[in-house]
DNA sequence: ATAGGGTTAG
């Protein structure tokens, strides 16, 4: 019991060994890792070589090694590095393969291309392609370690002839071979032959369940939903946590995050303990969940399973509570991360802009080039939406020229359309149309689109007219570039132009995505559509829209009867400004506040400006904070104004 | 040489 004890919190486990050796050292720092208790397994290296002045041998290193790779311990990665050539094992095939990996999983590609230099890694492939290999004849071991070498190479020709030397050799049964051939196939895009790979296999074990699945997301999310059922009603193999990670994973890259959610309660209920690798993958997941409480319950469960230290698991916090509408939580979060990675900053950069803070987001940026951490092309992008959100013309363009002078990142297309909306919401639209006349590239539909809704805002028809036929072209079925024109020449009360624009647009067979809102009250999430009756408390939603209506127009504000036509949809004729989705969705949002100061509404489509007119008075006349998070931004009306500064 | 090595999830 008290050997126990020690074994789980004591640090120094050698203690409790009368004589560690090489072998049984190796083996705890393996269990250790076994375990996911990386940290412990570290320190017991580093003690023990210290304190006790055993030499590590290669087994031991590359037991580590496999510490590192899984904890992402870089700082350490190095140490254990520099050990493997001081004991002399520069050229070992096996460890420079754990070697290689390890950086990799750290994010030191450097690292793993110096391992990959010294050891002649090319050059060992190359020999063994002659199945030389220094004239030793290479074993099972030797097959099932290169393999992974070929997955990420993917060298698909040398696999194969792994492949044919294991069957020739009498190796075609070993599932160790044969679980790193299906994977070797799979990374080469081959699945036919993982596929085959695996149906010949005699006894698949759980990894091989695990590497087919994983293949079979590459292509299909069906297919692999339907081989993990099968694999779960398989007596013969048990389901461990990474099979569950492959399929949690493999649903949150798809997209599909409500089954993510519903698997990682299955795998608890079936009493398998989610890892930082879980819970990474399902953070993920929630980060493009429409609908989201706030990221309190999942942020709950990662505190309360220590999983706080992890950066990928905080890196995804801060975005769920950044897109959930949460932007304090998000910065909070973010200045309390003891490590701070590129991604991290960008996150927290796309944040702070989405919420229309650029002067924070431009801040936050000076920060991340002052802590020696290097911007990417997703960072610019990041900081200069951040300057057009805010109306931040001369900084942006002067981001825009440090990127190549001192940052070395080349702009690509976004990075020029971001530039577009800078100038245009800036009110510089020639200049903004200039700028995209000088795009060494071709003008994407986001460079249009950023000058179409300038013109919009800034009311000018010529320019409108000259981006909206250039979109017309390169994307004939987004309806939104329709409608904006369409608003544009009716505001300039062009009528019969915008009528046939119209026209056009119905005669192409393009119609309106429906707008649709939503509000989180309780513990339940209310949808409204444009003029919803469904609601229970539809006569008190409208009466309180026209309360409003009436004390709006007291105050002298009159509803903005250009926006009338926004949502002129042929059926829709009816519909007037006062119930938009949105419009309700905030109405039943305050009537059902119950002490809170704020509201949160979410909408598929861009606010209407009539109701970001009314939602300024509301939030006025009530005293309270109101989130609304559109299509593209988010705005937080506070007594009477918008963080947008009504450049929405 | 009868203690350790090889395949999978991000």
């Amino acid at each position: 019991m008290t050997k126990m004890r020690c074994f789980q919190g004591c640090p120094l486990i050698s203690h409790l060994i009368s004589d560690p050796d090489v072998q049984s050292w190796t083996l705890l720092i393996s269990a250790y890792t076994k375990n996911g208790r990386c940290k412990e397994a570290i320190k017991l290296y580093t003690e023990v070589k210290n304190s006790r002045k055993i030499a590590p041998d290669k087994f031991a290193i590359l037991a580590v090694a496999k510490a590192c790779a899984a904890s992402g311990d870089l700082v350490n990665a190095k140490e254990i590095h520099s050990d493997a050539l001081k004991y002399r094992f520069g050229s070992d095939l096996l460890l420079g393969n754990a070697l290689i990996d390890m950086y990799g999983k750290c994010k030191y590609f450097e690292g793993a291309e110096r391992v990959f230099g010294d050891l002649r890694m090319k050059d060992a492939l190359l020999a063994f392609r002659e199945m030389g290999l220094s004239g030793i004849k290479p074993n099972a071991m030797t097959l099932s370690s290169i393999l992974p070498a070929c997955s990420d190479l993917k060298c698909l020709n040398l696999g194969r002839e792994i492949h044919g030397f294991g069957i020739k050799n009498g190796m075609g049964e070993n599932v160790f071979i044969n679980s790193a051939l299906v994977d070797m196939y799979s990374s080469c895009s081959s699945i036919k032959h993982a596929e085959m790979v695996f149906h010949n296999m005699p006894r698949p074990d759980v990894v091989s369940w695990n590497v087919i699945i994983s293949a079979y997301f590459s292509m299909a999310i069906a297919k692999a939903l339907n081989k993990f059922q099968q694999m779960r009603i398989n007596q013969g193999v048990k389901l461990d946590i990474i099979s569950w990670n492959t399929v949690i994973s493999g649903c949150a890259d798809n997209g599909k995050a409500q089954e993510a959610l519903e698997l990682l309660r299955n795998m608890q209920q079936l009493g398998c303990k989610p890892n930082q690798i879980t819970i990474t993958s399902v953070l993920t997941a929630c980060t493009n969940l429409e609908v989201w409480r706030g990221g309190k319950e999942i942020h709950a469960y990662v505190v309360r399973h220590c999983f706080m230290g992890d950066l990928a698991a905080n890196t995804a916090l801060v975005l769920i509570y950044a897109k959930s509408g949460d932007l304090e939580m998000s910065n909070r979060l973010f200045s309390m991360m003891p490590l701070k990675d590129t991604v991290a900053w960008n996150t927290i950069i796309i944040a702070n802009s989405m919420h229309g803070r650029g002067e924070k987001a431009l801040s936050l940026f000076n920060q991340m080039v002052g802590s020696g951490v290097k911007p990417n092309s997703v960072t610019f992008t990041g900081v200069l939406s951040g300057c057009s959100h805010s109306q931040m013309v001369d900084e942006g363009l002067s981001i825009f020229h440090s990127m190549i002078k001192d940052h070395k990142v080349e702009p690509d297309a976004e990075h020029y359309s971001c530039m577009v909306d800078v100038l245009g919401r800036g009110g510089r639209l020639t200049e903004a149309y200039n700028f995209i006349q000088q795009m060494p590239m071709e003008p994407s539909a986001a460079a249009w689109g950023a000058l179409l809704g300038a013109c919009r805002v800034y009311k000018n028809t010529d320019l409108g007219r000259i981006a909206a036929n250039r979109l017309f072209e390169i994307e004939p079925d987004n309806p939104g570039n329709y409608v904006l024109l369409f608003n544009i020449l009716g505001s300039a009360k062009l009528w019969e132009e915008a009528s046939s624009t119209r026209k056009l647009m119905r005669d192409r067979g393009i119609r309106k995505v429906p707008g649709c809102s939503w509000v989180h009250v309780g513990n339940r999430v209310y949808t409204f559509v444009v003029g919803d009756k469904n609601n229970n408390m539809s006569n008190d939603i409208y009466k309180f829209l026209d309360e409003i209506r009436m004390k709006m127009k007291l105050a002298g504000c009159y509803p903005d009867t250009e926006f009338v036509l926004q949502d002129l949809d042929g059926e829709e004729q009816e519909d007037s400004l006062c119930n938009h989705s949105e419009k309700l969705a905030v109405a039943f949002g305050i009537l059902n506040l119950r002490g809170e100061s704020s509201i949160r509404v979410f909408k598929n489509l861009r606010i209407c400006g009539d109701c970001h007119n009314t939602i300024k008075f509301i939030a006025k006349f009530v005293g309270v904070q109101i989130i609304v998070r559109d299509s593209l931004r988010f705005h937080h009306f506070t007594n009477g104004l918008c963080s947008c500064g009504d450049f929405w």
